[in-house]
DNA sequence: CGTATAAGTGATAAGATTTATCAGGTATGC
DNA sequence: GCATACCTGATAAATCTTATCACTTATACG
């Protein structure tokens, strides 16, 4: 999955491709919405220490490789992107989407002018209830 | 601090107003952008217990009286919000603006019609380094 | 290629955060 | 006022996260 462009992203941040960072970042890849402890658990299954996974979600987080929101429940749930994407979450089943388009350059612009911020990135969940969800419960 | 619209929100919700909530709502106005655990710190020392401000927090997210973002180091923070608002964060010192402009609703209207999505609600939060940390480190 | 080395990993334990429980208190509607 | 459903505080239990340290490995360089 654009594996490339993900080793572009580890060299230019001077992170090592290590095969445990790789399998965290596809564990978001594949069911993304999930929080750090979740995967934890999936891949210790695979030999892969809580405590990496910790650590490599930070590194990728830091790296721009997975992208942190905050779920209704007030956990932090994380989607693994390439560059720059939001996520649309169903409030029920809590299914995923991402969203790579984005308009909000233009507002950080101009609050970058009004606020003297140096402004370098934004995070934007959009919550809702998924057509599946809305159809079983007949809404 | 528009309290009658605070109570108005209370009403509608079916939520009780205690002292409780109400002291941990204008926790996260007076200081935005802090932790459930630190708020629930300082009101310990009010005699307020903390699973009380974990539960407050809780149904007054659900009310849409507070608005939690995910922090860049992987914590749900939050802001006191009447109504609408995003935040702007500071990277460095953490300083946190609440936003009232919007520009998200178009984009909503589109992606529902375009997803099937009912959707009831977004999360913003962008990051910068705020003007007083930029000249503190010449950048 | 080999090797040096800085960075990363796994296991475990320690620490911190969050939730469950339950007896008692209180805001709300009548 | 009174009843009642909801809320609170205290405590304990359960979870989640981080620190530590000995060992391993990805990268750079000769």
């Amino acid at each position: 999955m654009h594996s490339s462009a993900l080793y572009e992203q580890f060299a230019e941040r001077g992170l090592r491709r290590t095969p445990q960072r790789l399998a965290v970042w596809r564990a978001f890849a594949e069911k993304p919405g999930r929080t750090i402890r979740q995967v934890a658990g999936d891949l210790a299954e695979e030999g892969i220490g809580q405590a990496t996974v910790y650590r490599a979600v930070r590194a990728l987080e830091g790296a721009g490789l997975l992208l942190g929101y905050a779920s209704p429940r007030g956990e932090v749930r994380y989607v693994a992107v390439l560059g720059h994407a939001h996520v649309l979450v169903c409030r029920r089943c809590g299914e995923v989407t991402s969203l790579q388009e984005c308009q909000i350059e233009d507002y950080e612009r101009r609050l970058q002018s009004k606020t003297g911020y140096q402004i370098s990135g934004h995070t934007l969940a959009i919550y809702g209830i998924c057509p599946r969800c809305l159809q079983e419960e007949g809404l």
